[in-house]
RNA sequence: GAACUUGUAGCUCAGUUGGUUAGAGCGCUUCGUUGACAUCGAAGAGGUCAGAGGUUCGAGUCCUCUCAAGUUCACCA
């Protein structure tokens, strides 16, 4: 053996040794046990009966990772606590199972493919919906093993004959499934609503989706009639169909319920004057202006208000940020250009009596707009049709199924699903308690497309169909009018987008209805939604379809899953649907403990982020410490929910621990090629001892995996390795004071103890040691943890 | 406006149901190659555990308040 371990030579022969054998599939892992120690396979069948499995399980779904991107350190955070919770459960003989997979990633995959459209000159606009579809396929396709490479170079032990990406065959069928399940159920419905719509990226987002930013904007004050308002966002003026004002607001009783008379520099117009509690006297001049269609508030004061409002609203921004259904010189105008434009005519006119519209601009109002968390841009508010998922559904209280956000709710308090990481839980339950419906269409191809289809005969105007047509030419509007010069098959087959109104009948049904055995004869034809589901919703299904999907046991082995272990960046989007999703398909919580790990900051404590440059990428440090030192440095003194920060010198350290743990090895072997006469002691005086200290060793190790602290393991076992096995034991050892036999024991029990969290150098080393006779089991990472040694 | 988290050695962080003398890595000082390891070993310096009060035989740990930092949510015409 070589006096340093080079961590380069050996990580990819070690990761082939485990998957040649097999070694990370449970359904050959039992018997890689029962064959692993030679000396007892040669006995009696009774003694394998004793490494026989445990009789639990112990299940992790992998959080998948979007399928063409590399890896980060996060990535590299995951794989290390869950491949060192598997590999300590495999080892104790639990029915251990780590089930990998990609995502499709919709929004983001489309979004980076778009760019790369751009650069050559085109946009999404320039293909059918399948041509689109099939281009991004290809390219995921291209990157896909990416992911699944670095994963496994960081000595992932998952079960890759388990793999599964979100857009399988069988994935996908699952997820419509629960779909038309929910739909049966009542909980799913298509509603006109305001949604949260990026302009840039072309679509729509859940609540969650969208952050927030302070920004300091112009807020004008105008005159509305005989009163004022004040808005920062004059170009959503035309869609304005009422005032509201504080019903207990003196200053303006007189007008409630009243018409009155409002003077644009475009012209006149007369709206009624409703009472809200929602406005607020004190703010402003104390009077709102309701723009329905482009703001939420508004939206729920015309809601409560309907009877009172005679005039219908029409929406004034459309889906390109556009303004519509404006006088004419407006229209055609991006919202920004609008805005000016508004103003500048307001500023340029004098009513009859020649007073300015215009009473004051306050250029430093500060407010919080909502912007999309991918791309920045301001979120647009826009009256879109839209299915949602009733999270809490309570009209049927004997059928407590239908409420989801209850059901999860109730896992939590029976714990059966236990929450690890600081405070994470109260926030858990503050989401759940707060949570709005789901919007779950997405106006993008990269997807699961949803399995609705509208009805088209009596329906044909109702419906605004985009395509591409026979010169490639982008053509957009009513069925009714392209259904005259083109066949409802062409335009299906190079079908963009459609938008049916709300009115529009619908059925959900996998084919299409027209065809299909089960639905509707009357012979209408139906074209489908184009919207795809957001991806949360295939990912929320994530624990049930994977085992659903894989051997057909799998589901009845492995659910509910023993760990979910991600991110707490993710705990609402992903954790908190899962919930909702598994509780509702299977009635059983999808996993019994959620670990959450932090984030990884720089050794400053500093977000990493490109632009600083600090980010590590986990493949060089793999490179140049190794992945035993880069899993251990992450994990060591780790705590969930808090967040981590690791540099270089953390590598450096458990690189040395690398070192330290192949040179102890080199040691013993050394002690036994070449024997003092110190070494043939037996029953040295210091051994009683020595072995009760190795025993706690092994149950304080023990206790902490079992107990999840992953962190607290790592810097026990580092300690106890380093500085009582090497710097006490080795020394009493060398003077005689502990016999050579026990100090063996001591080695192979730090191996083992070690294992999941290196498993790379110390499966190198336990081949060695099997080389030299030392140990007999053949396979460290099927081997029997430690048990108390006498 | 609200919730959550954090405050422990120069730096980055552990500290398990409250229980001897509060730990690790890096850094620092002084020595040291004696059967593995200089990617090492030995010895050492360095802490009023943010502050104040309380519960307790006993508090870094539990409670209250204050201060500071961070994260998230909500609202805003």
């Amino acid at each position: 053996m070589d006096s340093r371990y080079n961590s380069q030579q050996t990580e990819d022969e070690i990761y082939a040794l485990w998957e040649k054998a097999d070694a990370f599939n449970p359904d050959s892992v039992k018997k890689l046990r029962q064959r692993n120690d030679n000396k007892l396979n040669e006995q009696a069948t009774s003694t394998n009966e004793q490494i026989a499995s445990t009789g639990k399980q112990f299940s992790i779904i992998m959080p998948p990772p979007n399928a063409n991107d590399p890896l980060h350190v996060g990535h590299a955070m995951f794989v290390a606590l869950e491949d060192i919770m598997i590999r300590y459960h495999r080892m104790l003989g639990d029915d251990t199972v780590w089930i990998p997979g990609t995502d499709h990633a919709g929004i983001e995959t489309q979004f980076v493919f778009e760019k790369k459209l751009k650069k050559d000159g085109k946009s999404r606009f320039n293909f059918d919906r399948s041509t689109l579809f099939k281009m991004i396929w290809d390219y995921v396709k291209a990157n896909s093993e990416v992911a699944k490479d670095q994963i496994k170079k960081l000595g992932a032990s998952a079960d890759w004959s388990r793999f599964k990406f979100t857009l399988d065959k069988d994935i996908v069928e699952n997820v419509t499934k629960t779909f038309q399940l929910l739909y049966e159920d009542g909980l799913i419905y298509r509603d006109l609503k305001l949604v949260n719509y990026c302009t840039r990226c072309g679509t729509s987002y859940s609540e969650l989706e969208v952050d927030h930013e302070e920004k300091i904007d112009p807020l004008y004050t105008i005159q509305y009639g005989p009163l004022q308002v004040s808005t920062v966002r004059p170009e959503t003026i035309f869609g304005d169909v009422a005032v509201a004002v504080n019903p207990n607001d003196d200053r303006y009783k007189q007008y409630i319920g009243k018409m009155i008379g409002v003077e644009f520099p475009w012209g006149k117009k007369t709206m009624p004057v409703i009472s809200d509690e929602y406005v607020d006297p004190k703010f402003g001049t104390g009077v709102v202006k309701v723009t329905p269609y482009h703001d939420q508030n508004d939206f729920q004061m015309w809601e409560t208000h309907k009877n009172e409002i005679s005039e219908i609203p029409v929406p004034v921004i459309n889906t390109s940020g556009k303004i519509y259904n404006a006088p004419k010189k407006y229209n055609g105008l991006g919202v920004i250009n609008a805005r000016a434009a508004i103003i500048e005519d307001y500023e340029a006119y004098k009513n009859s009596l020649g007073n300015s519209l215009l009473i004051n601009i306050d250029k430093k109002y500060s407010h919080s707009v909502g912007i999309c968390y991918r791309c920045s841009k301001p979120i647009e508010p826009l009256p879109l049709p839209q299915l949602f998922i009733k999270v809490a559904d309570t009209s049927n209280p004997k059928n407590k199924k239908l409420n989801l956000v209850q059901r999860a709710l109730e896992t939590l308090d029976s714990r059966a699903t236990k929450i690890h990481g600081a405070g994470r839980e109260k926030i858990l339950r503050h989401w759940l308690n707060n949570l709005q419906d789901w919007n779950i269409s997405r106006q993008i191809v990269w997807g699961i497309p949803i399995p609705v289809w509208y009805k088209i005969n009596g329906n044909e105007d109702k419906i605004t169909v985009s395509f591409v047509d026979r010169n490639k030419a982008y053509q957009t509007g009513p069925l009714s009018k392209w259904l005259k010069t083109t066949s409802l098959e062409e335009i299906k087959q190079n079908i963009q987008s459609i938008n049916a109104e709300i009115s529009v009948p619908y059925s959900v049904s996998i084919e299409d209805p027209k065809l299909a055995a089960t639905t509707e004869k009357d012979g209408s034809n139906y074209i489908q939604e184009t919207d795809t589901f957001d991806t949360w919703f295939s990912s929320s299904q994530w624990p049930v379809v994977t085992l659903k999907t894989n051997n057909k046991k799998d589901f009845e082995r492995f659910y509910p899953t023993s760990v979910m272990e991600t991110g707490y960046d993710i705990l609402p989007f992903w954790v908190m649907r899962m919930m909702l999703l598994g509780n509702y398909l299977t009635g059983k919580t999808p996993f019994k403990n959620v670990y959450l790990h932090g984030l990884i900051r720089d050794e400053k404590g500093k977000k990493m982020s490109k632009s600083k440059g600090n980010v590590i990428n986990p493949l060089e440090v793999k490179e140049k410490f190794g992945a035993d030192a880069l899993r251990m440095a992450l994990v060591i003194r780790s705590t969930p929910g808090q967040d981590k920060s690791v540099g270089k010198p953390d590598f450096k350290a458990t690189r040395n621990l690398t070192n330290k743990i192949w040179n102890a090895a080199r040691f013993t072997i050394l002690m036994f090629e070449n024997p003092h006469e110190t070494s043939f002691i037996k029953n040295a005086p210091g051994d009683a001892e020595y072995l009760k200290k190795l025993n706690s060793v092994i149950s304080e190790t023990s206790k902490h995996l079992s107990d999840l602290k992953i962190g607290l393991a790592a810097e026990v076992i580092y300690n106890e390795f380093w500085h009582w096995y090497c710097d006490i034991c080795i020394e009493n050892a060398k003077q005689g004071k502990i016999s050579l036999e026990v100090l063996k024991i001591g080695l192979t029990t730090f191996l083992k103890l070690l294992h999941p969290f290196m498993p790379f150098i110390t499966e190198s080393i336990w081949q060695e040691l099997r080389k030299e006779k030392i140990v007999s089991e053949k396979l460290l990472i099927v081997s029997d943890w430690p048990t108390q040694v006498s």
